[in-house]
DNA sequence: CGACTTTGACCTGCGC
DNA sequence: GCGCAGGTCAAAGTCG
């Protein structure tokens, strides 16, 4: 009687370490995906951060009255620099903060765009929608290509193609002006070239001061519009963003729980170190 | 009725 | 040259 009583808590410990396993191991996939979401988007903030640098040195006054070792010093690095950063180009990526319920492909950011086709590529099962900037009257040359994001399909990614020739302000009717200001997206404009991009926040915000997503009156200035409003935004955008991303991997690396999920996925993706 | 969207067909560039 | 994938066209449909 004695053993067959054993044999059933035996039997009733097994389930419940099975139930365990199947529970971890669904919390490693989660893990796991969020690791890769989070690796993907450190990469595209450290080019991000780079450009950004590059900029700020491109600034340096040379002309300004310094010996000539400090004007060539200086040279050099934004030539360092420049060979690090790819050459900025006409096209530009941001991303979309929408709503997840909403299956629309529109990015409002101030210009009226003519969608023009649509097509399903291999990479993401969500339709990519093509769109012409139609506000110039005389045609402008901007197309726009908008995805769902792969791995947060709350985000649409957009990427521009050309240059404005008109402004944004002198065509953007009233209504849709209105609608940009009281709009539920929270949209960065590019500034000027690849990986300018508002980042999707898939983990929950509550506990974290640190929100990177930041909405933008957009119907006061578009993407190339270089006006000192623009700019001091632009700059405080910055440098809010590297303070605000290292607060962020602080409070994570600070938070217990958090590090310790971290560790355990780790672990358990190394089976080798788990037999040890 | 005009502006806009949808969608299948077609074009083009690229790798093999 | 062929096949594939991304990009564009244009006719038909939809909406205000």
């Amino acid at each position: 009687m004695n053993v067959m009583e054993a044999h059933t808590s035996c039997n009733e410990k097994v389930k419940t370490l099975r139930a365990d396993l199947e529970s971890l191991r669904k919390e490693n996939e989660t893990l796991r995906f969020k690791l890769g979401v989070m690796n993907r988007k450190c990469n595209i903030l450290q080019a991000h951060l780079q450009e950004t640098k590059a900029q700020q040195l491109g600034m340096i006054d040379l002309t300004a009255s310094r010996s000539n070792s400090e004007i060539t010093s200086c040279k050099r690095s934004v030539r360092i620099i420049e060979q690090q950063v790819p050459t900025p180009t006409k096209t530009s990526q941001i991303l979309v903060r929408t709503n997840s319920t909403d299956n629309s492909q529109v990015v409002k950011d101030g210009y009226q765009w003519r969608k023009y086709g649509q097509k399903v590529t291999k990479d993401n099962p969500s339709p990519r929608a093509y769109f012409r900037c139609s506000m110039a009257p005389a045609g402008c040359p901007v197309k726009k290509k908008v995805q769902r994001c792969v791995e947060d399909k709350s985000f649409l990614v957009a990427t521009y193609d050309g240059e404005h020739n008109h402004d944004v302000n002198s065509h953007v009717p009233a209504l849709i002006r209105d609608s940009l200001s009281s709009s539920d997206d929270e949209v960065v404009l590019p500034k000027c070239s690849v990986a300018n991009i508002i980042y999707p926040e898939p983990y929950p915000l509550e506990n974290h001061s640190f929100r990177p997503s930041i909405a933008l009156d957009l119907s006061l200035s578009g993407p190339n519009d270089k006006s000192p409003r623009n700019d001091v935004v632009e700059n405080k955008l910055h440098n809010n963003n590297c303070n605000d991303i290292e607060e962020y991997v602080a409070s994570l690396t600070k938070d217990p729980s958090f590090t310790a999920a971290l560790a355990a996925a780790v672990a358990r993706s190394m089976p080798h170190l788990h037999a040890a």
